[in-house]
DNA sequence: TTGTACGCGTTATCAG
DNA sequence: CTGATAACGCGTACAA
């Protein structure tokens, strides 16, 4: 019972061969009515299934596709995963996943490894501290699709779907600016990430459309953690002249501050509004909910599949797409004056 | 530039034949140390990389292993993926993962697809929704590790991965009562996942060992959503004798229930006390923090991993391992009354 | 130590 | 319409 049938066993059955039955199996035009039918009947009877491998290894395809982030339980990139499975799995692909622990290292090494295990696309969110793109030329000299999400470098031939992080971090400050505010901090993350700079740049573009100055003393950098968004909090309201905004280019920041200003009598949004970054389900949990930027990384995945597939199609033709998704502002308590009573009930 | 360099194209490169060459990348012992060095360098030299598809076609061995979950982008199920991909990556299995949707239907199908694609081992949370075990029948015939983890099915033949769901819940009902609750309701999920079956008898047993009387009028089934929760926390406080506290099996309906306590006057954890499952991220985020069941996901994927590596190793040895964990009872700020003032200081 | 020949399961290209 | 044969890339008895 070990060895699963194959087709030369339902071959040698009916006493015709192999080829005969992959015939009938593809529905190829060169075969009577008559035997397709009952090679049909007999597979089924002797519970026959293709051997992926041996069609992979033949064609050289896999029907695979890797996907790389750098740790799949963080709810973006596992809702962008969801949405590439639930793209791809109709189609008949299968998704292979790893991560990068946001090492370039490791990064090139599944990168490799995928290549190697034939898989005919990759859809990836770069690692944090990824600065060569030298792994990415095997892939893109055999022609295999590269398609990078969220997090992305300009390189020609890939793919790329994004959200607009200067738009979403425009928004943000355009709506704190909205609501009264008039010295709106920010803060921001490493800017090893073209994400976070641009956020950075949107919230400063938002101030010079709105007449506001600029000042290097509201902005601070930190990780995405909110022990250091609680300091950082700290920090900005001991300054001289502190905000009366928190524009947090990740949730957790967000958080961070939040929980700093509600343990030293702080009202949010009162005296101080805040925006985060990501729309986290916690955001929206809290009995202050926190006012924040949604990424949409479903739409995001199962673009990034669709673009795939087109890339895919026809891989004579050279595509190299560059999709830019736009952000949406959540407002919620965090942010909400009650300047317009009627706006919000809760 | 479209093909890969195979053994043969270095072998025809160096005179010699593919099955010396193979032999060089192999450290087969028939071999003499200078053909070897020549090998290993030309093939650098060419980039050469073994087409893992040939390789598994040849042994039967895709290095690939499949994880099913229900959907991947709830905390819980994408923090097991990753310990399971944590712990086979260094063994060189890639994990390719598929979401069933809780369907039945759509298990069945991916299963197929899986032992199709030729993985070498299942691990998977079964869908609620399913009853039958018939496609299960060909991966275990096939001698293909199947290894359950959280939601399990005595199956003769299958490990599974699980946490003592009656030990858990047990547990938070004894740490209600030991805060003082008398009257402990229980907010459960459709008993067609043992889980819930157990936790409610964990609730129960607790009751029993602290004599107090079970009242079905304090049990009350939902499925894991916070509107759910809100109505049933307004059920269960609208009883002529309402509980003092609330267990819920998951946090979801805890939420909900605690949103619906907090908008009615409730005060909690003086007025009720509540305790969820499952230590979603955001519990711990709240205000009130939220009391839970840790269920270590990271660890019972790793733990899933292992056993699926003892199993692979030798097949010869039908292996049938039940590994369950204990959950840990983390309690915070829901259902901490003050009545030791030193106890918690937040 | 190396070469020869075959097989893994399938499809494709020839003939017939 | 069907059969024989080669090929996909690799590993490995067997022979030399």
């Amino acid at each position: 019972m070990k060895g699963k049938t194959t087709i030369y066993d339902i071959a040698k059955k009916l006493g015709i061969t192999a080829a005969t039955v992959s015939r009938a199996l593809n529905d190829n035009s060169r075969i009577s009515k008559a035997t397709k039918k009952l090679v049909l009947e007999t597979a089924k009877e002797m519970n026959y299934e293709p051997n992926k491998l041996a069609l992979a290894l033949k064609k050289g395809k896999s029907n695979n596709v890797g996907v790389i982030v750098p740790y799949i339980n963080r709810n973006f990139f596992s809702s962008v995963i969801r949405g590439i499975e639930e793209e791809l799995y109709p189609k008949g692909y299968n998704v292979i996943i790893s991560q990068s622990h946001e090492s370039e290292e490791r990064e090139k090494e599944i990168v490799n490894n995928l290549m190697n295990a034939q898989v005919e696309g990759i859809l990836m969110s770069l690692s944090k501290s990824t600065n060569k793109t030298a792994h990415f030329n095997q892939v893109l000299s055999k022609n295999i699709p590269l398609i990078f999400f969220d997090r992305s470098l300009n390189i020609a031939g890939v793919s790329s779907v994004t959200i607009d992080d200067f738009q979403g971090s425009y928004k943000a400050t355009q709506h704190l600016i909205g609501q009264g505010c008039k010295r709106v901090a920010h803060m921001t993350v490493g800017k090893e990430l073209g994400i976070y700079r641009q956020r950075f740049d949107g919230y400063k573009q938002a101030l010079e459309d709105n007449d506001l100055p600029f000042d290097d003393n509201l902005v601070v950098e930190l990780k995405s953690d909110i022990e250091e968004g609680k300091q950082a909090a700290q920090k900005l309201m001991n300054l001289q002249d502190p905000p009366d905004a928190i524009f947090s280019s990740t949730d957790h920041g967000a958080l961070g501050a939040i929980k700093w200003l509600q343990g030293n009598g702080y009202s949010i949004p009162d005296d101080v509004c805040v925006v985060g970054f990501s729309n986290e389900p916690f955001t929206q949990f809290m009995e202050l909910s926190i006012s924040s930027i949604d990424q949409s990384p479903l739409e995001m995945g199962k673009m990034s599949a669709k673009v795939f597939l087109e890339q895919i199609k026809d891989k004579k033709v050279k595509i190299e797409k560059k999709v830019v998704l736009s952000p949406k502002l959540i407002i919620r308590d965090s942010s909400s004056k009650h300047i317009v009573p009627n706006k919000k009930a809760n």
